[in-house]
DNA sequence: GCGTATCAAG
DNA sequence: CTTGATACGC
């Protein structure tokens, strides 16, 4: 099984990039984020021609998440949702409040759960949004370890906005301590992986200097200063099965490109 | 001699399609209007590559004209400033407010005095931009009678916002008495040409059906519901000597077209 | 509908 | 730098 990850700065607006590297990579799955777009409104169809099922998660102008499957999923759940039917773990009105930025959406494939996600970007260290990125990865540990109760068989991936360590940017001595690569941050990441998944990308590659993400300002591509800060996380008998994972920075290449290149594993 | 006018509604935006019309369509003298770009940002280099000298009278976001032409204009001048410098005609304050709007510029070629106007819209019968329309069409009025006595062969082009007769417009019955076919405007513009003007279209074709502009909107062009407002007029004798006068419908067929097409007068 | 400007977000 | 929303002009 191949499986995707893919934040598209609007899938409106890239939708004829995303389609025709699905025709050059047919993946099983593709999760993408940043679509941008309610789910009414959605391009269900192009994809749906190419033999993909569609299930989305969207909001007006920011966020949104979705996950393209050449069958279907079962179990289709959006948010934070499954938490509210548990008692005590996490509050319930944050968990509304959290949900109202569309960033998660999950589906079960062959006994897999696939976990799409969009985590916030923080802003600044120190920031309100920052707080808030660190509320919501606090939430979606709690969110993980439940999902893992009733499915074992784990791949958690999407834009975690989030460089795990030195090898994941270009400048560390520069950019450590600054947001996507914080300490706090990276403490809050270690602590999801932590109920049993591992970084597929680093199964096979162990050196620095590959990313998934560089900033359209700056000419940022052209002098390849970006960051690795799009993942796929397995658990445990997933990463024992993987047998490849590599990030596509063909997409990045073209005009008018997303700001981020899609990463695939194969298991 | 062949002079064109073309609404282009951003030149910028138009660039290349300007540019393919006018390998297309080497005429010797190009009026722009609706450049939306300040002089400093005009593109002239792509023009100046093709052979063209470039006057420009630009403002941010509306109006502004400016004409291309093979050899160098003499005597350009801007806006209604000549009649700054009579006494009495025309009240100076008004001037001064009328020229803050980007929407005329003039230059001489072989004695051929070329005026490129952008008139204004007017909105709506009624409303304060149609008596500004009004007033300054009185205003060009005393500018035009200025010009001739310096120059008394003249070509007096460009969008006028006006349709002069029923054949001007797709549906006489309906739009008739409406923005752009007002009888007021009608008779400012019949004002005008009672200078010495006449209309370098009519002398070839009769009938009506011939259009140069059609609305972005309702699917206008396909369906043909258009007006002709974008126009030519010559003094007596290069009335005499106009040997041709077309509309050349095909940039409005392109993708992404101004909403405007070109007229070309030969003569 | 299609331009441009401005704003917020990344 | 790029996106989408809003506002305005035509």
């Amino acid at each position: 099984m191949k499986i995707a990850t893919w934040n598209v700065n609007s899938v409106r607006t890239r939708l004829e990039q995303v389609i025709d590297w699905l025709r050059q990579t047919p993946v099983d799955v593709l999760c993408l984020q940043e679509t941008k777009v309610v789910d009414a409104d959605f391009p269900r169809s192009p994809f749906e021609h190419l033999g993909y099922y569609v299930y989305t998660s969207g909001q007006k102008s920011y966020n949104g998440v979705a996950i393209l499957c050449q069958q279907p999923l079962q179990d289709v759940s959006t948010g934070f949702a499954p938490l509210l039917v548990e008692s005590g773990s996490v509050e319930s009105e944050l968990l509304v409040a959290l949900d109202e930025q569309k960033r998660v959406i999950t589906g079960t494939l062959d006994r897999v759960r696939i976990v799409n996600l969009y985590v916030p970007n923080g802003a600044a260290v120190g920031s309100e949004k920052y707080d808030y990125k660190l509320g919501w990865l606090k939430v979606l540990r709690e969110y993980l370890r439940s999902q893992l109760l009733v499915s074992p068989a784990m791949c958690v991936c999407g834009d975690f906005n989030i460089a795990p360590d030195e090898r994941d940017l270009h400048d560390p001595d520069k950019l450590t301590g600054q947001i996507m690569a914080s300490e706090p941050e990276r403490q809050a990441l270690r602590e999801i992986l932590a109920l049993g998944f591992a970084d597929a990308f680093r199964k096979f590659i162990a050196e620095g200097g590959h990313y998934s993400w560089w900033d359209y300002r700056t000419a940022a591509f052209r002098r390849n200063l970006g960051w690795r800060i799009d993942h796929l996380y397995l658990s445990p008998e997933l990463y024992q099965q993987a047998i490849a994972c590599w990030i596509d920075p063909t997409p990045r290449k073209l005009p008018k490109p997303s700001d981020h290149t899609p990463v695939v594993v194969e298991f």
